[in-house]
DNA sequence: CATGAGCGT
């Protein structure tokens, strides 16, 4: 035909049929039988032969008993997929794994109650939160934008409340003039903040202590900002501290809020003294000043 | 049960 450009070898099911060369399809289908309990497995196909007759062949195989017993149906399946992935290169049989070279990051919460993070968390003061790991350590943008928290990061009190520690305190001594030699600490970062305690004048630092409140009977696992967590919601504090020891580590079940407000640091022994707090009841009451 | 660290600019 001189529409059909198409080379005779291109085979369409449909031509097949025309040609009356290909009649396969008109045969009975291949049938696998087996393999039975001896093993043998018995594949019957047809064919035509030279002179268009039907043949039926029949092959007999007997298959392994070994290999039967311990290849799932589908364990053998897969013994007959192309290799991909790394594998393509590999000798066939060379390697029956595959170590995989995706580079996959994990999210790991700060490990809980190590020592190393003990020493971190006292002199960071307030750089963490979280009692043993019990505050799952994740926040979904912290990483990238800085000031996008989730509500359980434990970052997001603790952002604000380093400019109370180190600018609220002057600020609200404007009625006593700070020296004027010395220039306003803008920015002291945590690992710097006591130092920078000690540069803003000890009066302010005598002024804090007047209004100590002593912390007792905490849990071992409570630390400074858990402490500042929960006496925040009074006033401004000025200073956080659980007493820690020095050989072991652990903390010693006390610690000390200093507050800028005398009034404030009332209010929060009134209110938890006696609180409840990780099955403890917390004992809160004005800190006697400490012999210096 | 229990009263802090360092002493530096």
């Amino acid at each position: 035909m001189a529409f059909n450009a198409k080379p005779p070898s291109k085979l369409r099911w449909g031509e097949l049929e025309d040609d009356g060369e290909d009649l396969d399809f008109l045969l009975p289908p291949r049938q696998v039988i087996g393999p039975d309990e001896n093993g043998v497995k018995r594949v019957v196909e047809y064919k035509f032969g030279d002179d268009g007759n039907k043949i039926k062949i029949t092959t007999t195989t007997r298959v392994r008993k070994l290999a039967k017993a311990r290849l799932s149906k589908s364990a053998v399946e897969r013994r007959n997929w192309a290799k991909f992935g790394d594998a393509v290169h590999e000798d066939v049989g060379s390697r029956l794994t595959m170590v995989s070279t995706e580079e996959i990051l994990l999210e790991r919460p700060r490990a809980p109650g190590t020592k190393a993070d003990e020493s971190k968390i006292a002199g960071d003061n307030l750089a963490q939160l979280g009692k043993g790991g019990a505050v799952l350590m994740v926040c979904r943008t912290c990483g990238k934008k800085g000031d996008h928290w989730t509500s359980r990061c434990p970052y997001k009190d603790l952002a604000p409340q380093t400019d109370a520690f180190v600018d609220k305190p002057p600020m609200a001594e404007t009625a006593v003039p700070g020296p004027g030699g010395a220039s306003k600490p803008a920015y002291v970062p945590p690992s710097m903040r006591a130092g920078a305690d000690r540069t803003a004048g000890t009066d302010m630092r005598r002024r804090n202590e007047e209004n100590s409140v002593r912390v007792t009977n905490l849990s071992e696992d409570t630390r400074e900002p858990d402490l500042l967590e929960l006496f925040r919601t009074f006033g401004s504090v000025s200073r956080v501290y659980v007493a820690i020891d020095q050989k072991t580590g652990v903390s010693r079940g006390f610690g000390f809020v200093n507050f800028v407000n005398k009034e404030d640091a009332e209010r929060a022994i009134n209110k938890l003294n006696g609180y409840g707090y990780d099955n403890l009841i917390l004992r809160v009451e004005w800190a006697t000043p400490r012999p210096n």
